[in-house]
DNA sequence: TATTGTTATACTCTATAACTATA
DNA sequence: TATAGTTATAGAGTATAACAATA
């Protein structure tokens, strides 16, 4: 019957492009950030779903490495999650005996966490398939475009300024 | 009493860098494309609070727009929305008056969507401040700054060709 | 049989209020 | 009175399975 040129069969991805026109939405910095992003999680994920990782756990392992005794909320703010948010996921690290809970000398209401040598190397496997993904995308864009990506990148994630509109 | 009043208590954003060491994570291209998505919808969102309308939602006018009378099915693609979910999506822009389905002509399944007369107005407006919003970001890295992002955003989200690892 | 739109459902992420035990 | 951690809960966003109508 009716046979359009129906050229890709992609259902999810991809195949936007070419079926529609997406007006300004692909000049859009907020648009290609999220498509962006969509494109290299998906990627971390499918690599550590055999280790049954997320990005936040990821996360918080390489701050309580690289800042052991540090108190719970302070490792929440540091990367963003709620405090609230933070219980069930740390609560997942340290059921798995990856991530620990400790007194803090002086404050009895606050815990220090700290990664357990079970933690540290599951971090060490995770980092080396951090690198092969990092990689994978630093070779799409060059070193250079690397650098000029973060830079861009962290300029719009600073905080703004009380003199901008 | 406790006159708690607009300043706001900044609980989650930014205080991070102070406090603890990231380690290898700032360095990593997920995780600065994270933190610039989330400063950049917080904003959109905001903008957009007046008037109720999501990112989602934006995005489906503007492809209503540009491509009168396509298929639901169509448009939940090129956005790479599951159809499933897209369907209260529309339910709800179709709720307000902003789209409409009608039936199509030699496929008695599928649904043609437009966008309607309030919704054209609607977009009109929030196009106004979609370019207010992107120009507070455009500021800070400038106009060249801009393509260069772009550019190295839409390489990441390319989709992956069978050569690569 | 396959496709279009739909319903139901579940799981993750994120956000708010309120509790506890300490300070 | 405020803070650190916690619980409960609700809302988005996203995922799969299965169905009815139609092709």
């Amino acid at each position: 019957m009716t046979q359009t040129d129906n050229v890709i069969e992609d259902e999810t991805a991809a195949a936007a492009d070419a079926v529609a026109d997406l007006g300004p939405l692909p000049g859009l910095i907020g648009y290609a950030l999220r498509r962006a992003q969509i494109a290299v999680f998906q990627d971390f994920h499918l690599r550590m779903a055999a280790d049954d990782i997320r990005t936040a756990q990821y996360s918080v392992l390489q701050v309580l490495k690289h800042n052991p005794g540090l108190r719970q909320s302070q490792v929440s703010a540091a990367l963003g999650i709620k405090r609230t948010n933070f219980v069930p996921l740390l609560d997942g690290l340290e059921a798995r005996g990856l991530a620990e809970r400790r007194g803090v000398k002086g404050d009895r209401r606050a815990k220090g966490l700290f990664i357990t040598p079970d933690g540290a190397a599951m971090l060490a496997r995770l980092d080396v398939m951090v690198a092969a993904h990092e990689a994978r995308f630093a070779a799409r864009i060059g070193v250079a475009g690397k650098q000029q990506l973060l830079s861009l990148l962290h300029q719009l994630s600073e905080r703004a300024s009380d003199a901008e509109a």
